[in-house]
DNA sequence: ATGCATGAGCG
DNA sequence: GCTCATGCATA
């Protein structure tokens, strides 16, 4: 099954090649307010309390109004047509050579306010008419515990199910009412089982990841990438991330298997806002420096972070962004594997502490609306 | 598959 | 500035 039924690696070719043929960055930029205008429903954001110290709970409680119908306007099918281009990201894997390097006490805002060679002109799937924030629609969900997985989950052939094991795709459920009084429990039972379950049946299918990504987008309007897709089929975002996005790919598996054959084609609009900095390539020794900071202080203040991206001389920015990375790493469902046992399953037991202490710059927040925000251009691709 | 990055939302 | 969801670009 090799034969994927994809046509994203045209896509992806036709906006890369794009992007180094022509040049469209221009100062007139249009209103770019793409998440309201696109967005089908715009519910009021969670809470969001993010915290270990904010709740308990052993089950957690989904609500099953998140799915919306099918989106039947956009795009025909294409399933088991395309002839299988080849892979989207070896055609322009020598197209950016520069790899920006280490550039202590130099602020993103230089960066972006020069016009070296260090931003690219990226694509993203926020200009696709299904693309939404998913902050948007997330739904209130703790998650301070049931952690305690550790799945390999990477290579792609391990743990083979049978399809008795259907029945996880029908969640339990509380309510009998169909619309939206429907509550799904889901644990890490759940979400490891199905998550493999996924994988292998999205590959029976002869999907692949950015196929699927791009179908949720048409079936429900939420695009997601190729990296979302694996990530959550390696169990690889934090626990409510995992529970918000099982329903919908459920919801697809289901729709695909009953019609073999039909629906599902994707898209990949490309369009591009500003320029985004090009990843900071940071050598091997520093990371380990950077592994010992964060062994001793997960959380460094700005101070901090300030003494150490001199003492490795990065820039302030790409520290803390390391620090703010490697935090998410550690809140994943599959956590960072490798040291002993230390921090795999500390998101295991239900603790009550608040943890964010010295994290205020009490005198100024400095960037309510940084300079940052400026789009510069978007360019609708015609694709084929 | 994953490293560094962006941006929303929250203080 | 943080968290969190998410993705481009790349290994």
């Amino acid at each position: 099954m090799s034969t994927s039924p994809s046509s994203v690696a045209a896509a992806y070719a036709l906006h890369h090649h794009h992007i180094h043929t022509h040049h469209h960055i221009h100062p007139f930029h249009h209103q770019h307010h793409l998440e309201t205008s696109n967005t089908f429903f715009y519910p009021p954001p969670p809470p969001a309390s993010s915290d270990s110290s904010s709740n308990n709970t052993n089950d957690l409680i989904l609500q099953h109004t998140d799915i919306k119908p099918p989106n039947p306007y956009l795009f025909s099918n294409t399933k088991s047509v395309s002839p299988s281009p080849p892979s989207p990201t070896n055609n322009v894997a020598t197209a950016w050579p520069v790899i920006m390097q280490h550039h202590p006490h130099k602020s993103i805002e230089d960066y972006w306010n020069s016009n070296s060679s260090n931003y690219y002109q990226p694509s993203t799937y926020h200009h696709h008419p299904n693309y939404m924030t998913n902050h948007q629609f997330l739904p209130s969900l703790d998650h301070e515990h049931n952690f305690h997985s550790n799945q390999p989950a990477t290579s792609s052939n391990q743990g083979l199910l049978d399809d008795n094991d259907l029945n996880l795709l029908q969640l339990r459920t509380n309510n009998d009412n169909d619309d939206d009084e429907q509550q799904l429990h889901i644990d890490n039972n759940d979400l490891n089982r199905f998550s493999k379950q996924f994988k292998q049946r999205r590959i029976k299918l002869g999907y692949t990841q950015a196929d699927v990504g791009l179908a949720l987008g048409n079936l429900y309007g939420n695009v997601f990438s190729q990296t979302t897709i694996c990530r959550f089929e390696a169990l690889q975002l934090s626990f409510k991330n995992m529970c918000k996005l099982r329903p919908l790919l459920a919801k697809w598996l289901e729709d695909s298997e009953s019609q073999t054959g039909t629906t599902n084609s994707m898209e990949k609009i490309a369009a591009s806002g500003r320029k985004r900095k090009k990843r900071t390539s940071i050598e091997v020794s520093i990371k380990q420096a950077l592994e010992l900071g964060f062994a001793r202080n997960p959380k460094p203040v700005a101070q901090d972070i300030t003494q150490l991206a001199d003492q490795l001389q990065l820039e302030k920015e790409v520290v803390r962004v390391w620090f703010c990375n490697r935090r998410q790493k550690e809140k994943r469902v599959t956590p960072p594997l490798g040291n002993g046992s230390a921090s795999a399953s500390n998101n295991n037991h239900h603790h009550h502490h608040s943890q964010h202490h010295n994290i205020k710059s009490p005198s100024s927040p400095s960037t309510p609306t940084d300079t940052r925000g400026d789009y510069y251009d978007y360019h609708y691709s015609t694709h084929l």
